[in-house]
DNA sequence: CTTAACTACTACGCATCGTAGTAGGTTATC
DNA sequence: GATAACCTACTACGATGCGTAGTAGTTAAG
C-alpha cells in the first residue's frame, strides 16, 4: 500500500519519485541527473530528499557495492490508487460513487471514453457475477 | 471554481469549511459552536483560521450589523470536483479514465453501485448524443 | 459612560520542504 | 601505504504554513 497521498509531497519529492518510477531503481547520482531541471540541486540535496522519502516509506534501498540503489516501495499505479482512495475518504466521505459522479461531469471526457467506460463497467459486472 | 485542493488544507481549516457548508453561512461564533470538538478553540483562533481561509479564497463575508457573516465561495460539490480535478491532473497526468480504472478496482464498490454506475453512464451518453 | 461583543493585527511554537555543508567511511590509484 | 575520489550520515537553516491565542481597537447595548 502507498504510504500516503502524493498530494502531500513537495515538488522536488514528487520529481524524485517520478524519476525512480521511470528508472525502476537508481542511485542518488542517477536520480540527480534524471531530474530534468535547469539548475540541478546539489548531490547532498537529492540525497537528503531521498532519505526523507525513505523514512516516510516511499522508498527503500539495497546496497550494491559502494553505492546505495534506491527504489520505490510501491508502483506508480499503487500510489495513484492510494492517493485517490485517500481523497475519496477525506473529501467524499468514503463514497466512491460520489467521486464517479464528479468525474463523469468532467468536460474532458470524450464520447469515445464514455463508451469505453461503459464497456469497462460491463466487464467488471461480469467478473463479479462469478 | 474552487480556490485549491481540499487536501492541502489543515484539519481545523477543513472542519471550519465543513461547518459552513453545513450551515450555509455563519458568524465566527456560529462556526465555533458548530465545531464538534471536546476542547473548543478560542474565539480568536477560529477567527484567525477563517480570515486565513478568506485570504486563500475559500471564504467570503458580508457585514450584518455588528458582526461579519462568513460563507464559502464554492459549494461542497464544487470543492470536491476541484480537488478531484487537481488530483487527476497532478497524479494521473490529466487523464480521467485512468482515475476511473482505479476507482473501479476499489473493493468497496458493491454490485448494486456498479449497476447504478452503468445506468449513470448510459444516461450520460444519451445526453451527449443530443 | 460603561460594558460586552466582535474584528484586526501580531506573534509564537511546531512541522516540513528545499537547500546544502561537514564529517566520516570505502574504493581506487599512484 | 598514502592519497584522492566517491558515497552516506548527520546537522542545520531559511521559508512557509498551521494551530493557537493575546492584545488592541471599534461598535452596539444598557
Amino acid at each position: 500500500m502507498a504510504p500516503g497521498s502524493l498530494d502531500t509531497l513537495g515538488a522536488l519529492q514528487r520529481s524524485v519519485l517520478e524519476v525512480l518510477w521511470e528508472l525502476g531503481e537508481g542511485t542518488v547520482a542517477d536520480v540527480r541527473s534524471g531530474l530534468g531541471r535547469r539548475k540541478q540541486p546539489a548531490y547532498t540535496t537529492v540525497l537528503s530528499v531521498m532519505q526523507k522519502l525513505e523514512k516516510a516509506g516511499w522508498l527503500d534501498h539495497r546496497e550494491a557495492g559502494r553505492a546505495y540503489v534506491y527504489f520505490p516501495t510501491c508502483s506508480r499505479d499503487e500510489a495513484g490508487r492510494g492517493s485517490l482512495h485517500g481523497l475519496v475518504d477525506r473529501v467524499f466521505g468514503g463514497d466512491p460513487l460520489a467521486a464517479f459522479q464528479h468525474l463523469l461531469d468532467d468536460r474532458r471526457i470524450t464520447a469515445e471514453e464514455l463508451a469505453e467506460l461503459g464497456a469497462l463497467i460491463a466487464k467488471k459486472r461480469k467478473e463479479r457475477k462469478q
